[in-house]
DNA sequence: GCCTTAAATTGAACAACGATCAATATTTTA
DNA sequence: TAAAATATTGATCGTTGTTCAATTTAAGGC
């Protein structure tokens, strides 16, 4: 094989990732450069496309690593916590956010191309933080509402991605708000007021 | 001067920019090309930078295309609505949302480089945008609440962008979420509860 | 050790992009 | 009509994603 050092398929595909996801926590969807990527860990781009196929799925497998990045600071955020895991939940969805704004901002910025659909394990990922999300919801609820906590934690993601991306984005800063989380964790807290 | 035929700089402006809009509505953002819009009005490369300066000004000018019409959009469909104004507003957003995708997508893809700031020009429009709907939040609460109107209108602006973009973007779809309009109208309902 | 085979890696080539700007063409003004 | 002002061009540059024949390297058998 023409290796040049020891890595193995996996390892390669790990060190593409590791840097990919570095270079777009720096630089940003926008700037964010394939090539770049290989030549700073010494391959060509001509290897990336071996390994990867094409561009999306380079960005795919990226912003995979920043969607389990976000799901292991979620669990992190709510390890112990007994009073107001949803809060806490909320306020770690900002700090991730804010925390990695490039890469956060890249699970957006990136769509793929018309005809092609997001591959299973990215949908998992998806799943897996909303599941947290309706978990934390489903204990915020009277018991007998507990149906309803699928279609309420999807709709409250939406709300506090609203809030979490204006106050990214600069909409918020525009329009005056200085608390972007308090105003999410109204809007939340009024949503479980209306249930109970 | 060197005009190829009658137009004005401003109607040349305008060439440009309906062209622009025409092109992002259709192609989206990411495959949007300025080289395109220019060959398209029977100019080339060159002048369209002499007229904008850079890609970023003629970007502001399109996305500044698509809030006009955002508005205008807005203020038809509350034109002589009597009852559930506030319903109407939202309706409007989504159905403009999903009648101009590429248009109202490409309004967040477009981030200016880092160091420049909006121009005064493009922060009237968002606030323009966001002033119809502080106007009706104010009719919507109790006359000693005014003062909220505009906070309360900021979040719920985000609110519903959240379940908008989610809907666009097909994270509903991916999460099992098959109303977004009716969830967005729930968690404004809420929230306006929570203040009577 | 050597030779064959399989795998990995390269980098030149291509089309398209944003960006620049001296050269050219056109219109206005005197 | 000549000179000045303006508008337009398109070649040129550096960079991008993408492809793929050629090359290099490692593995396995003898």
């Amino acid at each position: 094989m023409g290796r040049r050092s020891d890595h193995t398929r996996p390892e390669l595909r790990e060190m593409i990732v590791s840097e990919g996801h570095r270079q777009i926590s720096e630089v940003g969807f926008a700037r964010f450069s394939a090539r770049e990527v290989a030549k700073r860990i010494g391959y060509t781009i001509g290897t990336l496309y071996n390994v990867f196929g094409s561009y999306d799925q380079l960005l795919l497998a990226i912003n995979g690593r920043t969607l389990d990045l976000w799901l292991a600071n979620l669990e992190r955020h709510l390890e112990g916590v007994e009073q107001g895991r949803l809060e806490a939940a909320i306020r770690a969805y900002f700090e991730f956010a804010i925390a990695h704004r490039h890469a956060w901002t890249a699970l957006y910025d990136f769509r793929l191309s018309e005809g092609e659909e997001m591959p299973e394990v990215q949908r998992a990922k998806v799943e897996a933080i909303t599941g947290v999300i309706i978990r934390e919801i489903t204990d915020e609820l009277p018991a007998e509402r507990s149906a309803d906590a699928p279609e309420l934690a999807r709709s409250l993601l939406a709300t506090v991605h609203g809030h979490c991306f204006f106050a990214l984005n600069g909409t918020f800063a525009l329009l005056g708000e200085t608390d972007p989380v308090a105003r999410a964790l109204d809007r939340v807290e009024d949503a479980l007021a209306a249930y109970r």
